[in-house]
DNA sequence: AATGAATGAGGGTTCATTCAT
DNA sequence: AATGAATGAACCCTCATTCAT
């Protein structure tokens, strides 16, 4: 029946099931304290065998981070452009669909990797930024300014908002995989999907368009100012 | 002036100078990735002094995280007491004032420390956080209800509002010890202290009690439910 | 007009392929510093093929030895019978026409082999002794005997002169393996077709029979007695 | 009574000890047959020990070498220069005594060691070129020089009679740590002192000045020159 | 017969920790 | 108290050998 003999097929997938044991590894317990005979062990192969694919231990850590980043980021090639609807929709959904993709996928663990370990690699650093950084970036930046040049937004500072609109859900997936992955913390007290519903629409109404910015907003700026 | 000999005041300056050390060793490079030789020399003392204060490597990275969250971080006990004047101005003064301790000390490091090593030890996990989340929490939520129950504030879910101010700050300080800390990554196109000004505004503005501001809201609230 | 396919002359050949590729690599990089693969490779069949004429790498290393040997080194069975011209031109003769099969020949390396490698295998040393230098010691040692015998040469100690007239023309192939080798020594001012012929000239004139040669002789001899 | 502790006198002696244990293995079993912790054991210390004078194998094995030729070639200058006496006695001296420094201690086995691995250390190469077989050339070739100068020798080539006297005793040095090295291989033949002497003087002997030369060395001519 | 994917023992090197000085 | 030489367990990686195809 099947004319592909095991011995090929294994080998086909030996990288992708490399490369998935790594990453879970590598976010689990930090990819210097992670020996890469686990790494074989959980992708069912032997010692030599992770070395038929990579030729170390880091650039296996390479691999896992560049495959993540790719399949994740290709995905996010939004159908932003000719959406006829509200703005705020639009943001709403863009950020939830990468948020159901991401938070509850292995693929959220990439954050923790970078943060944990791209001082000892530039290049991933540099890697990350132009394959993840700028091209995130860009999108949500320009649904942004859509709804500023819409007039649905005040006229804030794009690069602020895309912040504070992201950094949260980045640093949920880093807790996913640090404090929220010990044992004895289950009971963490924030849902995640639910809290960035609400972080999101929270910071859509700091954004709204407004006839008058009131009161609290002179006392901040005061303050900041008197400084 | 001084009756105490030089070679004394070394001496009880050592763990100090020890744990300075560490710090920002374990932050840069690693626990694992960390020799306990490295920590000693930068404290200018040899590998065998290093073990006449801290038993063991862990020991003294639990003795860092330790003393960083007790000293710096959760010193978080404000004056926010007997404070008359409106509560943005209070939440402002409050997240600035802590935000201008930490980010700019070795302190900021400690959030790298515990996303990267926490894992390995769930007692640094329930020490962090009893002593910084929780009391963290308390504080910045306390100030929000406070604004809720003078009506200056919607009533939110603290909890969100909490975490929509703080996540982002924390992420802050962990982007600054590793992408930001990469050689080559300087020009990152965002200063910290300012988006932190320009977040916390746009959250206030999120939070204001107004009259009416329902169409983008239920726009997204309308999408959501429809899942 | 080959009724043989190719198939079956290659596969005919590949024991003497195997053991020329492990021959050049086997002197060149030393036994333990070459990988049965790249043995394999240089002959052209993959890793499992060499496994199925050599049972091991130690196999494969003897059956180099063993054949270079055989068919080479010890094919100094000469006509040296019923010649009836004068003995040094014998001696010239025969140790040129064998240094010329040997020197350019890749047999050179197997000197090179038996000194790096006999030590762990004193089954070669024996072979080695048997097949090579017994009857080489013989072969060259009784054309000098004959050029004693005939008063053509002084009566001399005939192990002594086999020596001194064949050491230095194996030491020339262990140096052709080893530093003339090297990259960057093939300036290397020694022409070895010239300096044998010179030497082996020079030890028979050392050796030629004459009325009076008793002063340097009696000094060196005084000189080793004295102590 | 000894003001120098012990560890400090151990680490003084410690790279001697280890350099003495690598060469006596790396003479007898190769280079890379030869475990870093089989040295260390024959030195007396623990594995990581021998890193901590040296900082890796390869380093070991230069150190071996460099040390070994710098402490031959530096007593190898010999006092060749105001010796009055005849030419043949201050060849027959010189390379008496250098023989007998070098042949009976492990520095014979630095012969080897070069022969074996110098292909894979081109800096190994060049330097043994530069302080060993240069001087040494010169050394014995200014003796050579001297005889003919004076016309106790004929006028030979240089070059030839340098290496005609001195590969001999190299490769018996190689010999002695090669075949005659190997269990069961005691009998082999010759004394290697007495064979030196016999050797340098047959050479001699061919290199004395005489009135005519006869038809034996003509004969080694036409032959080669008939090619 | 031939292949090359897979194995796992083995060896170089590092580094936390100890302890004689 | 302080030092730093010494240790040896641990880990990365290689490669001879096997065996399913």
């Amino acid at each position: 029946m099947s004319p592909i003999p095991l011995r090929q097929r294994r080998k086909e997938a030996r990288p992708q099931e490399l490369l998935d044991a790594a990453l879970a590894l590598f976010v689990e317990k930090g990819f210097v304290a992670t020996r890469s005979e686990e790494v074989a062990a959980r992708a069912g192969v032997s010692k030599g065998t992770l070395y038929l694919y990579y030729p170390s231990k880091e650039e296996l850590l390479k691999a896992v981070i560049r495959q993540q980043l790719s399949s994740e980021i290709a995905a996010g090639a939004l159908e932003a452009e000719r959406y006829v609807g509200p703005t705020s929709t639009l943001l709403v959904d863009s950020l939830s669909r990468w948020w159901q993709r991401v938070f509850d996928s292995p693929a959220s663990g990439v954050f923790k990797l970078v943060v944990t370990e791209v001082r000892g690699f530039p290049e991933i650093a540099e890697f990350y930024v132009k394959e993840v950084i700028e091209p995130g970036e860009r999108l949500i930046g320009s649904i942004v300014q859509r709804g500023i040049d819409r007039g649905e937004f005040r006229p804030l500072d794009v690069n602020t908002v895309v912040h504070s609109l992201v950094l949260p859900m980045v640093m949920l997936c880093l807790h996913k995989h640090s404090l929220a992955g010990c044992p004895g913390m289950q009971k963490m007290h924030l849902d995640p999907h639910r809290f960035m519903r609400d972080h999101i629409e929270l910071v859509l109404q700091g954004m709204e368009a407004r006839p008058a910015a009131a009161a609290p907003r002179s006392a901040a700026k005061a303050k900041a100012t008197a400084k």
